[in-house]
DNA sequence: GAGTGGTCTAGACCACGAT
DNA sequence: TCGTGGTCTAGACCACTCG
């Protein structure tokens, strides 16, 4: 969950939760169909319309898939996970049953570096938070995360427990509205540091993930450049024909 | 253009690619509001519900963000690439302004490999037709592209000029009607192999694609592992709370 | 308070897949 | 032919943002 308060959530998003329970624990088995839309709507009593709200978004999760004159089938195989859950590691690992763990380098102030300042959209010589921290899954090394958070958010992370988990689920709970985030992901060699951090030789390849977070505002809050060990975790994504491409492979700038 | 014939594109389609050519001349500016959804459904003659269908799509890819109050706002830097230019090869390097090329190192119909026999759905020893070609981008080695087609498919491959481009192109002429990929991204060494073909060391780091692409009535056709060099391309990807990840993250199976 | 997007409804027509 | 999902409409209420 997200440490969103109040309102309860909407309709569709219940009805999407309740089919994702139902395939999850069995009662609408891989390669089966689903009842139709129709039967659905008379079933949890809502229009047609908030029903193929909820599917459409667990068919963009690749959850289900079929249509035109077909009932949507389950995919075998499938796997999903909310926002929250891709932004911070710990919950991440939690919800694949593993034991997620960190050790905090370094919590600095300083004069942000040159991707950073690009990123955020700072102009040069400004300062951030910088946070290195190696992250483990049972115990072992997986993952470098190198972290710079503008400001006045950064600032918050002083008061935070390193040791303790999520910085996203921390700052959360302050008031840090987040709402969306853009990764690069690319393949680099292991850097004489990040081979000795990760336990690993010099030049092993690395999988890249590089993220800017931004707030409901639209203003970039943290830039963070992760480097995975490719033989403990890797990236997955569902594509369709007729939905522009959630994934776009570039040319790097 | 995917190869889609007869029938013209729904409105909603038609709405968000009318959208999208105001942003892309510069109409409708990086940083600025849209007008609100209700000026846009009397401007173009469409309901509201239209609108936002079209809408959805232009947020999903990141082109536009906001929401709650607030009129959609045109981000900057944006980008976004349609189903079959994220496929092809050949259309994502024409789209980028790039020249595509090709050599076809090898064609040949054998028993699927292991990898490819899980990935398609087939049971041991049945053949498939492989083929192996290095991708160019304004003639140099970009991407070594190892793919397995099923047999009814990969025959038609071989009335194929395989130094005219884009097979799926091709494919899709030959009424092969591709509905959705999936794709899992890593890092990998460079093997001995790989690092010839693309005039790079040994043990360099690559960024592979696994793909595995299925045709409309669910059934897997097409297994691929591309390695791409990490200088030359690198994928991106837009993630907003509230809605599932698209991308997802792993630990390799 | 006015304007905006987020949600939801009820009903309609069509093209498609199955039979 | 019939049921299905894909599309589209018209109208409604709410929560939110902004001036």
């Amino acid at each position: 969950m997200t440490s969103e308060t109040g309102a309860p959530p909407p309709l569709h998003r219940q009805l999407e939760a309740e089919i994702r329970a139902r395939i999850a624990s069995g009662r609408w088995r891989p390669g089966t169909s689903l009842p139709s839309e129709a039967s659905l709507s008379t079933e949890f009593g809502v229009s047609r319309g908030t029903v193929r709200q909820a599917l459409t978004g667990l068919r963009d999760e690749g959850l289900l898939f079929g249509g035109r004159g077909r009932r949507p089938i389950v995919r075998s195989g499938a796997k999903s996970q909310p926002f929250s859950t891709f932004l911070s590691f710990t919950e991440w690992a939690r919800s694949q049953g593993l034991n997620p763990g960190q050790r905090t380098l370094e919590v600095a102030r300083r004069e942000a570096g040159a991707e950073a300042c690009c990123a955020l959209g700072l102009s040069d010589g400004t300062q951030v938070v910088d946070i290195l921290r190696l992250r483990l899954l049972d115990g072992e090394p997986a993952m470098l995360e190198r972290s710079s958070f503008v400001l006045d958010v950064g600032r918050l992370i002083f008061d935070f427990d390193a040791e303790s988990g999520s910085i996203f689920e921390f700052l959360g709970r302050r008031g840090v509205a987040l709402d969306r985030a853009h990764h690069t992901i690319d393949a680099v060699a292991a850097s004489t540091a990040d081979a000795q951090l990760l336990g690993i030789q010099g030049g092993s390849p690395l999988l890249r993930e590089r993220r800017t977070t931004y707030d409901t505002s639209g203003r970039p809050v943290e830039y963070s450049d992760d480097r995975y060990l490719p033989t403990l975790t890797n990236f997955s994504i569902e594509n369709r024909v007729g939905r522009a491409a959630p994934l776009v492979r570039h040319r790097p700038s």
